[in-house]
DNA sequence: CCATGAAATGAGAGTAGCTCTCAAAATCTA
DNA sequence: TAGATTTTGAGAGCTACTCTCATTTCATGG
């Protein structure tokens, strides 16, 4: 969620010889698609990029590309944080003030997220902040990733998740952490996105501070 | 803002009669493209709906429909409510409450908006909800609406609107709106819009209400 | 009222994302 | 190793969208 980057399943090929060939095979494909993109929308820009390039250099046919992956920004955009965040929210303990969960979950998505590779990192939020197509794609996402977290609050404090409150509530939770790292990322990435997470948390809980100057 | 139905330049053709021929033209061969559109996405639905069909029914080329709208989404989605909101917002006195003034403004355009053809209303909602290339072009309007947004939350209270603070604050109130018209639309539109937006409001300002069961 | 300039339109070609189908190739299972 | 299943490639096809250029339509000053 918010637009960070994702640790999009990082197993390496060789790992876990205990799958198929099958199987393992198909995780090369996907790496070597995403590879591909990554490397030639870094030498032309995003828009430059057709599918069959991308195609050749992961020397795959367009349609398996397709196969891969519905969309071309897709390619480029994938977050397996909802799951990751609902998983961990539902491992804090249950008397934890909702507020408390929610940050600290925070927290511990970005420490996952920073494992990967900082290059596709940067990459990845440029495009996003770059490109209306992926900007555009990422909203997209805003809504499943708010259905998520409004059955998480729902689980958590025992409310209807489908209620408009929560549903508000959720969005607007969603929203604002995605200008956070919209913000991060015009910033080019250079504030510690931590900080930032806390500071945009307290003004969805509380408001605009009171001004300072 | 907040995917409401937008009262699109409600001129019929034959008023402003001072307006050159030209501009007159240019007004009906808009308005004739967006109501082929409508009736063609009512009888066939959007995605089977094609630019050269509402060409022809609109009796111009294809070529035409593309200099009006820049994507087969904008033809059913133009909301002019973000500088009828910026605006509005100034208007309100000074010394409001920013909540008190965004309450009366919010109330003030869906009146406005109400005045519009309710079928077409219903109709761009729900395509909002049920096509997604739609919602997608609908949620890329929210970074627009959340800069408008913004700006005016400078102007009012004297903050930097480029600060984090204000950049999440404006955002999650966005995202906070859009998911009532969601809701809205998904309840048919059955429940009064002002009331909904008034609960979202009270949510945003004050997180959510103890429970009530 | 007409001639000249400017703007809007139409026709058409072209690009690329995406879908679908079907046959060939690769992998799994017995 | 044979047969079943899955994955892949090739290619045709659709449509949104862009660009160019000739033609038509409106505006305006004499």
């Amino acid at each position: 969620m918010t637009g960070m980057t994702a640790p999009h399943t990082s197993f390496s090929p060789a790992d876990n010889p205990r799958l198929g060939l099958r199987e393992r095979k198909k995780i090369k494909t996907r790496e070597a698609i995403r590879t591909a993109m990554y490397a030639l929308v870094t030498e032309q820009g995003y828009d430059a990029t057709t599918i069959e390039q991308i195609a050749e250099r992961a020397e795959v046919s367009p349609s398996t590309v397709y196969r891969y992956f519905p969309t071309k920004e897709d390619i480029v955009l994938t977050d397996e944080y909802d799951l990751l965040i609902l998983e961990e929210l539902r491992a804090r303990p249950a008397d934890e003030p909702w507020p408390v969960s929610l940050r600290h979950v925070m927290h511990r998505a970005i420490r996952l997220g920073a494992k990967d590779d900082p290059v596709v990192s940067r990459l990845r939020t440029r495009l996003m902040v770059e490109v209306p197509a992926v900007r555009s794609r990422m909203m997209e996402s805003m809504s499943s990733t708010g259905r998520m977290l409004r059955r998480a609050i729902g689980e958590r404090t025992g409310r209807d998740p489908d209620s408009l409150e929560v549903r508000v509530y959720a969005m607007s939770i969603v929203g604002g952490l995605m200008e956070t790292s919209m913000y991060w990322a015009e910033q080019e990435h250079e504030p510690d996105f931590n900080a930032l997470v806390d500071r945009a948390l307290n003004v969805i809980e509380h408001g605009l501070p009171p001004e300072n100057h």
